[in-house]
DNA sequence: TCTGGGGTCCTAGGACCC
DNA sequence: TCTGGGGTCCTAGGACCC
């Protein structure tokens, strides 16, 4: 049975939640800002026709707000968080499998139901009707094709907010006129390379060879022709999100020219970085700390990093901020204007699957656990890729570490193309 | 059996997304 | 003066291992 996957999009998410909780910003032109009101990250359909582009810093366009009465908002992200639970609420009345894809974004599993069309333009008037939160809803085979979908869809009014491409009909039609630089995953660096060799739309991206793509793009762009062609690479994942890393980064409101100033700003960050890492009820195994100049500024670019590993899995403050340190004094140097810094902390663990103890290497169970790794390792296999005729290649990873202090085995598995 | 070439780990960095 | 912050995934190269 061929799927349906609809992509349902809240629009211009940010100012919609703003309009809910103040009417009076009906059908007047709103943005609102990024933290520190640095810039404009969400903007409403009349802002957008005054020309405020996404991302214009505050600086270049308050002039502009002020001369045309546009509202501008600080952000409030846990009112954003707030509404986005009661949406999917919504949408859990109209499909089973739903894949919470970002604070404004879902996909649903249409798969099996009868006219999809008509159930996503119910979607949507329950969803308003509910949360008074507009959206625009794409179907198709695939994810990708869901996306394009939902760009035509949002992009042209005579659709009344539901695309459907999961006729082949459709994608003849409209593929054409969906611009490359429009297709998920497809950035700018991306299109600089597809169009050195011709292609301009999501039909010719289609109508690339899966090779070529691959060679050009990696085997992100070979999953995206084979999107675009209907062949599923990319299917829902249901799994509840576990956080795979949790990053405290800042733009600094002046330059951090000393290591003392810059020792402070990611000691501080690791601490919030600890803070978020304990409301998730988690531990880290390793702490990357980054440093570099503004991209606006003139002299010498510098962009480090350095990883600081923990002895094990911890979300200790002071642990944090040791690690922290190490890894600031480590990659600084001086004679640069740092504009930026950040802490990342990687390598998430539950306690329940962090290492109970230390194995060393004079442990007397090492050997025991030894044979347990060779057994995994007889059993699944290292690095084995299943061929591809089947129409599914899977590449399987165990990971066992005996050398580091703390023991740990982990089994990933990378789909690289799932049919 | 095979002593070198492939597997794994670690790190850095690029690209893209919302 | 002032140009976001928080994520994911993929690749490559050196060190190390057997």
């Amino acid at each position: 049975m061929s799927r349906v996957f609809a992509l349902s999009d809240c629009n211009s998410f940010y100012c919609s939640c703003e309009r809910v909780f103040d009417p009076s910003l009906e059908g007047r032109p709103v943005i609102v800002l990024s933290n520190n009101d640095g810039c404009a990250v969400a903007r409403t359909p009349e802002a957008k026709a005054l020309g405020i582009e996404m991302g214009a810093p505050w600086f270049k366009i308050r002039d502009l707000c002020h001369a045309k009465g546009v509202v501008a908002r600080s952000s409030n992200y846990v009112l954003y968080g707030d509404m986005s639970r009661r949406v999917n609420e919504a949408y859990q009345t109209f499909a089973d499998d739903i894949e919470v894809y970002s604070i404004d974004e879902s996909f649903l599993d249409f798969t099996g139901m009868p006219d999809p069309e008509q159930r996503a333009r119910d979607m949507r008037r329950t969803v308003r009707r509910w949360t008074g939160i507009p959206t625009c809803v794409g179907l198709g085979p695939t994810r990708v094709l869901a996306k394009a979908a939902n760009h035509l869809a949002k992009k042209r009014p005579e659709l009344d907010g539901v695309c459907d491409l999961t006729t082949a009909e459709a994608r003849d039609r409209l593929l054409p006129q969906l611009e490359i630089k429009d297709v998920w995953g497809v950035g700018r660096a991306s299109v600089a390379k597809l169009q050195e060799i011709g292609v301009h739309t999501a039909a010719d991206l289609r109508a690339l060879d899966p090779r070529v793509a691959r060679s050009l793009l990696t085997v992100v762009g070979e999953r995206l022709v084979r999107e675009l062609n209907g062949v599923l690479c990319n299917d829902l994942d249901l799994t509840p999100p576990s956080r795979k890393g949790i990053a405290v980064t800042r733009s600094f409101s002046q330059v951090v020219t000393t290591l003392p100033a810059m020792l402070q700003a990611t000691a501080v960050y690791a601490t919030r970085a600890g803070e978020k890492l304990r409301r998730h009820g988690m531990l880290a195994a390793h702490i990357q700390v980054f440093m570099h100049t503004s991209r606006f500024a003139d002299g010498p670019a510098r962009s480090v990093s350095g990883i600081a590993r923990m002895r094990e899995p911890t979300s200790d403050t002071l642990d944090l901020v040791r690690a922290a340190s190490e890894a600031t004094r480590r990659i600084w140097a001086d004679g640069f204007r740092y504009a930026k810094a950040g802490v990342i902390l990687d390598d998430l663990v539950t306690p329940a699957d962090a290492p109970r103890a230390l194995i060393e290497p004079t442990d007397p169970r090492r050997p025991e656990l030894m044979a347990a790794m060779d057994h995994l390792n007889r059993r699944f296999g290292r690095g084995t890729v299943f061929p591809a005729q089947t129409g599914v290649m899977r590449a399987w990873t165990l990971r066992a570490d005996m050398r580091s202090p703390a023991y740990t085995t982990r089994l990933s598995e990378t789909p690289v193309l799932a049919a």
